[in-house]
This record gives structure tokens, C-alpha cells and sequence, in this order.
RNA sequence: GGCGGGAUGGCAGAGCGGUCAAUUGCACCAGGCUGUAAACUUGGCGCCCUUUGGGCUACGCAGGUUCGAAUCCUGCUCCCGCCA
């Protein structure tokens, strides 16, 4: 059997889970797995605000890649392919089918493409001396050092001059080295919920609400009683922060919700543009259409 | 009823005689992205014309002053505070 992979891909709301869970259950004669591509559902304690896939769905269907970081802890795309790429050889030696379910538009084609990315974790002290430095001077290391990486870069997207650095630091190669792609050794299709731009807005708010009423200003208070604090990378998932500022007496209730709805339509909308822009190498479906995916995968599987 | 404050583009909110189609933030639209990615970041955002350019309509309503008004004056409508 060919190492074959099938992604389910769209922005938040859309349905992925469901649909995954449908493809599990519909397909006959078939075992799959679900590796999930999210780039907040892997911190434990946060469950309702990232929409993860509740314990008796995972149950039916085994997930991996939730739950394997604590919020406080640093994550990335890198220890994310590392750990992906590993759950897949397990998946396919166990002689099943993996569900790569997930929004992180990065994630996804960072697997799928085989982008090459430098190991170099984040070093937080040089980190700290850089953002130090006025920008102009930066910009200026990086010209001399790694011209090509400068002409990419947006001159005032600091964050990322200084990851160029960091990495040509590291590794004694330019940032630009590394900008290549090892086609992956396996087959995949990618499944994409598409849904139009007002439906989508309906559905997030619904569930900005039902998450709100089911208990995530609990989830956020218990969080923060871990001692997370504010400006960590996970506690700056949407709705996160609203609902901390809304503890803390800065807004009401009503306005955090407002706010969640918003961020979470920009989400949508920024997810949508990592998938657009691979247009052609998706599968679009309507929401809940999962006869259309099913059909989609059995025919991946024969091919 | 008296006194004061205010009405600006989808919203909030600057501007207070010319350089204002109008700062800025939000929302919205379109992009970038190779270890923070739900991050970070770029452009657009009254209408029309092919333009670094031009035209038109605009700052509650109606008039007025002025070469020229979102900005000054008068009246009207509505809002909001304080005193009755």
C-alpha cells in the first residue's frame, strides 16, 4: 500500500472536524487517523476557545498532535513538521489512513510541500538585543549578509529581519538558503470546505457565542491561574485575549465577544488566502457535503 | 423653562478660513509569508476619468460673510450634560 496522505483543509468554523469524522465513519473497509494541523489546538487547557475535537470525538476516531504542548511552552512550525512527519510513519506502518485536519495554512503546506526549514530555535536573548537595535541598522546586517532574503523581506516587518539574522547567526547560511522545498515522499489530496464569505461570519459568531456560554471565560480564568500570562504566543489566540481583558476589568462582556467575533473573521479571512492561493491543487466542497468528500477519498485511495 | 456642549466618511474620532476628499483607529477589500503564523507585515478604502493628473459630489438642514468655509455668522432640526 502507497504511502497516502488526505488533508482537510478550510478556515475556522467551516466543518473540518465534522467532515473528518464523516469521512471515518463512511468510508468502508477503511481505517483512518486524524493529525491535527492547528496551530493552537496543540497547547493542553485550551479546548473550547481553539474548538478542539471533544473527547468522544476523539474517541471515534483517533487524533494526534492535540494536547502536546503546555500554553507557556515555545511551538513552531519546525517541532510541528518533526513530530507530524513521525505520527505519519506510525499511521502508515499501522497500515491506516491519515486525516491531516487542520486551518494553519503554514502547517499544512509546509507537510505537503516539504518546505526544508533551519532548526533554529528561537534564542530569546539574541532575540532581545536585536529588537534593540534601530531597524535601519538591521536592515543594513541584513543587505550585507544575505541580499536575496532582503529583498523579500518587508523592510518594516522587523519580526522577520530579525528570524533572517537569527538564522544566518546560527547556522552560518543565509535565511534565503533555506527556502526550498524536498518534494515529499508521499501521494496526498487535499479536501477544502468553502463556504461563502457572509454564511461563514453566521457560523463563527454562533460559535463565538456558544463558546462563550459554555463555559471559556472558565477556561481562560483557569489559565491564567497556570500563570499564563498575557502576552505569551498561545494566550494571544483569539478570544483568548479579549476574555483575559474582560477578567481583568478593561472591557465588558459584551465587547470581548464582539471583538472574538471580529479577530475571528479576519482568521477566516487570512486562512482563506493560504488556500486560495493553491487553488488548484484543492478539492473544494460545500459545507457538510460529506458524500462529495467521500467520493473524493475512495477514489484518492483506488488511484 | 434657563444655561452650556455637540452634530464630520460603515463606526469611533481629529481638523476649527486656503496646503482637506478630509489625520488616526476599528471594520471592510486585496496581498506577502519557509521554526512566534489565531503571529508579523504590505497596499486599497466618496464617485468618475487612461495618468505622478483632472473632474464631480461631500463634513445635520437652509441661508449668509469671504476671492475662498468642514472650519466664521444667522435661523431651523435633532442629540447630550447641568440648573429648574
Amino acid at each position: 500500500m502507497p504511502r497516502k496522505l488526505i488533508a482537510i483543509v478550510g478556515p475556522t468554523a467551516s466543518g473540518k472536524t465534522g467532515l473528518a469524522m464523516d469521512i471515518s465513519a463512511r468510508t468502508p473497509g477503511r481505517t483512518f487517523e486524524a493529525v491535527n494541523a492547528d496551530s493552537r489546538q496543540v497547547y493542553r487547557f485550551m479546548d473550547i476557545g481553539t474548538a478542539k475535537p471533544t473527547a468522544e470525538e476523539q474517541a471515534r476516531l483517533p487524533h494526534h498532535l492535540i494536547d502536546i504542548a503546555d500554553p507557556d511552552q515555545p511551538f513552531s512550525v519546525g517541532a510541528w513538521l518533526d513530530l507530524a512527519r513521525e505520527t505519519l510513519e506510525s499511521i502508515w506502518h499501522r497500515g491506516q489512513i491519515p486525516l491531516v485536519v487542520g486551518g494553519t495554512g503554514q502547517y499544512v503546506w509546509a507537510l505537503l510541500e516539504g518546505w526544508r526549514v533551519p532548526r533554529v530555535p528561537p534564542q530569546l536573548e539574541l532575540r532581545k538585543e536585536l529588537e534593540n537595535k534601530p531597524p535601519e541598522q538591521l536592515l543594513a546586517d541584513l543587505k550585507r549578509i544575505d541580499p536575496e532574503a532582503h529583498s523579500t523581506i518587508e523592510p518594516r516587518n522587523v519580526r522577520r529581519v530579525i528570524r533572517a539574522l537569527e538564522v544566518y547567526y546560527a547556522t552560518g547560511k543565509p535565511f534565503s538558503h533555506w527556502r526550498l522545498k524536498d518534494p515529499p515522499l508521499f501521494d496526498w489530496t487535499a479536501i477544502g470546505i468553502r463556504l461563502e464569505r457572509q454564511g461563514l461570519y453566521q457560523r463563527i459568531d454562533e460559535r463565538v457565542d456558544a463558546m462563550m456560554a459554555n463555559g471559556f471565560l472558565e477556561e481562560v480564568r483557569l489559565l491564567r491561574e497556570r500563570g499564563c500570562a498575557r502576552d505569551l504566543p498561545s494566550m494571544s489566540s483569539i478570544g483568548y485575549g479579549e476574555v483575559t481583558a474582560h477578567l481583568v476589568g478593561e472591557i465588558t462582556l459584551e465587547e470581548a465577544k464582539a471583538r472574538t467575533k471580529l479577530g475571528s473573521h479576519r482568521l477566516a479571512r487570512h486562512q482563506n488566502a493560504w488556500f486560495k492561493s493553491a487553488d488548484d491543487r484543492i478539492h473544494w466542497i460545500e459545507p457538510g457535503d460529506s458524500r462529495q468528500a467521500v467520493s473524493l477519498v475512495e477514489e484518492f485511495l483506488v488511484s
